[in-house]
DNA sequence: CATGAATGAGCTTTCATTCAT
DNA sequence: AATGAATGAAAGCTCATTCAT
């Protein structure tokens, strides 16, 4: 039988974000992201049920590993809220500073998913649970002031955060991405600060 | 009287809006803004060349709109630059209130309009270019730091404030516009401020 | 705008049954049946939800056409169930005799519809009923052996006529409608009396 | 030894029948009838070139046994045309009647293979010429009557036999195998007696 | 012989846009 | 200006068949 050689599905995800971000989600087309990862187009369906599938897993693996590291951050009992926020901001510029064509999926094509709650990814909702549960410490702490809604906060920060990405994405030479990074930390972190 | 034809383009235009909102921009179907309009599906192309064109009116709609009211407010040399953006934060906050749908088509489908430089209408740039002014001018005044830039700030308002909008006006139980409204000020205000 | 010419509806049925009977159902290209109907691909979907809708509405035309006739013969009192049923074979023969075509695709493809017993038009168990209702009559009357059942009867006689039809549809060298129904009729009048 | 490889050829009809009973010939998955078989998809290929042949395999296996067993009846002299006749009945529905699923396949797919001269097993011809020479014999004993014509008739009985047995084999809570060949039996050999 | 991953042609269906009336 | 029937290109997905191992 013909064996698996490197990784096919992986070929695909790769594949996925480059035409994704070139092209939309709606104007993706199967046959172009199958040409991008140099397989066959039926192929692509032997490791996605469909191409919501396979936006799916792309924002799975993200939010999977961003999950993951801000973990470690969250435990830390040497820094405060407001440091910790910073890292979290880190993570987030870090991740997509390596990926800008993942940044502008992630930006663009998040909604075709938010549609429908199923396709969510659970893990999803815990990494912003992990930032509201930071604002709430900071709150209790005295740091951050306890009149700001956190449901406001944290909308108000991720939502930032994505806009400022995807323009930072699309056209790195108007900004660079440590401009951005220093620019967001601080507004917030003194905008947050009581 | 022209009153007949008018309403018939704002006609489509409303629909379009509510068309939008309610299944975005892709899967939104001429003959169902047609319908809506209460118009028949060939008319709809006496009004616009195409789909595109009748999401790049209401863009253009909205920022002439808050473009032209943004100008008083620039103007005014009774209050400083920080007052004068907490009226422009309430210049969009108001405007999107009064038509939650409209916030909903702005936030989620303006990357269509993106991906082409040429269909973003200059208005929206010269209302940006505004934004950018007044914090300019603040920076003159000693009232905002700085070290911060210009186009990121700009970009870091206008993002915040998409975002947040866009929860509210689909799940509007989850947050008041007044609150919102107030966290944004409190945080962008405090945090720019020198 | 543009003004429905001719009756397109029928047009694509009439292409229907030719596409049918020569591909069969499955192999039918719906491409090729709006060729043969003169009108365009996207057309055909005007007039039918999809392709199953076609062969549907194929069957229910020739059952609504067979029951409506059928129903003079059931309440004429000036002959015996025996002759009833003598009429009712004429009927079939007779409308497949003029439509051979039609005959192949009743035959062949009737079990497409059946897989999904709401596909099944109801008129098509009311035809059924009416030839039960007649041999029912002739047991009453003594003319029918009463020890033989109906429900085998009703199928006994519908399966030999379909198997039958179809051999002459496409064989018509072999056997002449005229032979074919002398045949049945000898057989069952004669198997059926008592 | 080749038994193993003659069962695994054998396991492949025997899925093939399962799986064209549910499914139909053309929604039937080769990857099924593989897995049904307890076997890699691509070995349904070392046994049969295509998905046809199987079904033409499955044809050809129950007409060779059936004109295999009916060859016994033909030659016997104790007994004249019309019990021949019955026996050949007997002989169809005790085949069915152990193997419901194959009576399905038969009398719904074989139209898959009708289509196709090629396609139709000689030895399918000869069971049909079996019937037609007891029919020819009964015809010049003065058994049969001779204006019946001997091509309708052997399409005639197997047509009804097929018809019925599919009822039974589908719904067989509304029919009993020896009710209905009871009901076969007595139409046909009264009808066909002269 | 056996495997099952890989292939890619093929087909249904959708819908933005056109155009005859 | 207005209509809405007609168009036909386009794309997602399936699955019989192939073939490298």
């Amino acid at each position: 039988m013909r064996i698996k050689e490197g990784n096919k599905e992986q070929d695909i995800l790769d594949a996925g974000i480059k035409v994704f971000a070139a092209a939309g989600f709606h104007q993706a087309k199967i046959s172009k992201i199958a040409e991008t990862a140099g397989i066959a187009t039926g192929s692509v369906y032997l490791y996605f049920s469909n191409k919501t599938a396979i936006l799916q897993r792309i924002f799975e693996n993200l939010w999977k590993e961003l999950n993951s590291e801000s973990s470690d951050i969250l435990i830390r009992d040497d820094i405060n809220a407001l440091e910790k926020l910073e890292h979290l901001i880190d993570l987030v510029c870090d991740k997509f500073y390596n990926d800008p064509l993942l940044a502008i999926v992630i930006v663009n094509e998040q909604h075709n998913l938010f549609k429908d709650d199923e396709l969510i990814p659970p893990i999803y909702k815990q990494f912003l649970d992990k930032g509201e549960s930071i604002i709430i410490q900071g709150q209790k702490n005295g740091l951050i002031d306890n009149s700001l809604s956190v449901k406001v906060l944290r909308h108000l920060i991720i939502g930032s955060l994505k806009y400022l990405i995807d323009l930072w994405a699309k056209k790195p030479e108007e900004v660079t991405m440590n401009e951005l990074r220093r620019n967001v930390k601080k507004i917030f972190i003194t905008g947050l600060r009581k």
